[in-house]
RNA sequence: GACCUGGUAGCUCAGCUGGUAGAGCAUUACACUUUUAAUGUAAGGGUCCUGGGUUCGAAUCCCAGUCAGGUCACCA
């Protein structure tokens, strides 16, 4: 037989259960009464339950035998005994020797119903009266085997097959539905988190006439009745500041945005990022709020640092940029010109390029030398302005932006900063950003949202905003060292 | 975009300097009424990623492509 035997003998046994009378995807309702953890939780012997789940391992023994079926809470152990089991509409002869042993098979999804006992080997197990077969499986399952020290053998584990099929994924692998559904929890944390402070969730457009508030390659996409390009959002940071000048105190979006970009273990082309604006704030007022949303999450999902130490919550060291930058360099880089950056480049052993302007430069030398260092979280504070045309400009110390990012184990969890809030200034800034832009890259794609211009002439109040990336806090919690780990369905190259 | 590694049965993998394609699990058949990585006996199952080349002969060597992973570069 071909590539499919497997699959040709599956269903030459559906045809069969169709002549035994049997609907192998019968509509009706199943209804139960428990679930595979509640009954190991709470088990009561001989009480009567009623559960539905996955097939995921037959062991026949002559006239009796054991299986193992697995819902959305875990997996249970159920015993078939050839004298006493029942299914509806298969004369009493076939119900063992033909549909159990021939028709049925490891994948398929089953109701049953039966009573509790534990067995000689004291595993808790439904003894099954009743068994329904619900959904009849034509595809075999990998056969993943889990020992009772919970050792694996034969794991589903080639990357390419498990994301290509992360629904057989996280039928045979328990541990990724446990990322998903702690993703989900840590969502809904933050969510918690905000909304207890007030602030308002809102959406604001996925499909953008310009694509601001970010540097990047947006995905286009064409409106066929207005005749005019749509760009899928970079980000939404722009559409919240709106928000904050129509009056809301305090705006939230958990932001799919999308990035025209290279893709790696860090980089899917969409990703989610958290956004928050909040009137009458700046960004000192921001640092301490994220501090503490971020203890609150390590604490609740027991965040390990280094060497597996649970996370102990001390308050986040701050540092400027141009001190982590001495600190870790020597170097003392504030007021140096382009050229004498160029020569700390060369003596650091750093890789630069001309065409670079002086904040690329300053960092590139901070990702270089200086981010890898922050394991626990520190805040980077007081960035080059240029390095920021959405940013305040500092309050006291020239040439640098009211601005910081949250490193931890060395990565950027999060960007803030006390919003520019003065139109003229943020025309001009964008302006300039947007030349430099043209000249590194050639990119004739960037142009400035006038209406976001206009809104801030009409009067936005001091504004702090934060950025919070999603899916890379959800790895930093997970212990996932790729963003693909923590996303569904990542991005693939379609096959073939 | 550059380089490195990999693609062999449904799954996990082996296959040496080129000589008829292998194992475990799964599947099929038989046995077995408390097993749990069940067990025992037997059987079936392959576009060796795709396309070229070298050779009497290629899963194996060479070239090109493709998909994935990794390193680097680029990128908020």
């Amino acid at each position: 037989m071909s590539l499919s035997e497997q699959k040709i003998i599956r269903i030459n046994k559906l045809n069969e259960i169709k002549i035994l009378g049997i609907n192998p995807y019968p509509s009706k309702e199943y209804l139960i009464n428990n679930t595979a953890e509640n009954i190991r939780k709470n088990f009561i012997n001989k009480k009567k339950v009623s559960i539905a789940g996955r097939l995921m391992r037959l062991r026949i023994l002559g006239k009796a035998s054991f299986g193992e079926i697995k819902d959305h809470t875990g997996r249970i152990q159920i015993y078939l005994n050839k004298d006493n089991l029942y299914i509806d509409n298969v004369k009493k002869e076939d119900v063992y020797n033909v549909f159990l042993k021939k028709l049925l098979d490891i994948g398929d999804i089953i109701g049953i119903k039966g009573f509790l006992f534990t067995t000689k080997m004291n595993e808790i197990t439904i003894n099954v009266k009743e068994l329904t077969l619900l959904s009849k499986s034509i595809r075999p399952l990998p056969q993943v085997k889990i020992s009772k020290d919970k050792k694996i053998y034969d794991e589903f584990s080639d990357v390419e097959q498990r994301y290509r099929m992360r629904y057989v994924d996280l039928i045979v692998n328990d541990k990724v539905k446990n990322i998903f559904l702690k993703r989900t929890k840590i969502i809904k944390k933050i969510r918690n988190f905000l909304d207890k402070k007030g602030y308002i969730e809102v959406d604001t457009p996925i499909l953008q006439p310009i694509p601001g508030g970010a540097v990047a390659r947006p995905f286009i996409t064409y409106h066929n009745s207005l005749g005019i390009p749509l760009y899928l959002r970079i980000a939404n940071e722009l559409y919240l500041k709106r928000l904050i000048v129509g009056g809301f105190n305090g705006v939230y979006e958990f932001s799919k945005n999308f990035r025209n970009e290279g893709m790696d273990r860090y980089h899917n082309p969409e990703f989610t990022v958290l956004e928050l604006y909040v009137a009458y704030k700046d960004y000192y007022w921001m640092m301490n709020f994220t501090e503490k949303l971020i203890t609150s999450i390590f604490m609740e999902f027991n965040y390990k640092v280094k060497h597996n130490k649970i996370y102990d919550p001390i308050p986040f060291s701050r540092i400027s940029m141009l001190d982590s930058i001495k600190k870790y360099t020597g170097f003392d880089i504030n007021n140096m010109n382009k050229s004498d950056l160029i020569k700390i480049c060369i003596v650091l052993k750093i890789k630069y390029e001309n065409k670079w302007n002086k904040c690329k430069i300053i960092e590139h030398i901070f990702d270089e030398k200086c981010k890898k260092n922050y394991v626990d979280p520190t805040f980077i504070i007081d960035y080059p302005i240029e390095m920021s045309p959405l940013t305040k400009k500092h309050r006291e110390k020239k040439n640098l932006s009211e601005r910081f990012e949250l490193i931890i184990n060395g990565q950027e969890i999060a960007n803030a900063y006390s919003e520019l809030n003065d139109p003229i200034d943020q025309f001009y800034r964008l302006k300039k950003q947007i030349k430099y832009k043209k000249e590194l890259k050639n990119n004739n794609n960037t142009f400035i949202d006038e209406d976001f211009i206009r809104s801030l002439e009409f009067g936005m109040p001091p504004t702090a905003g934060i950025g919070i990336g999603i899916d890379r806090l959800i790895m930093l919690l997970t212990g996932n060292k790729s963003i693909q780990e923590v996303l569904f369905f990542p991005q693939m190259r379609p096959k073939k």
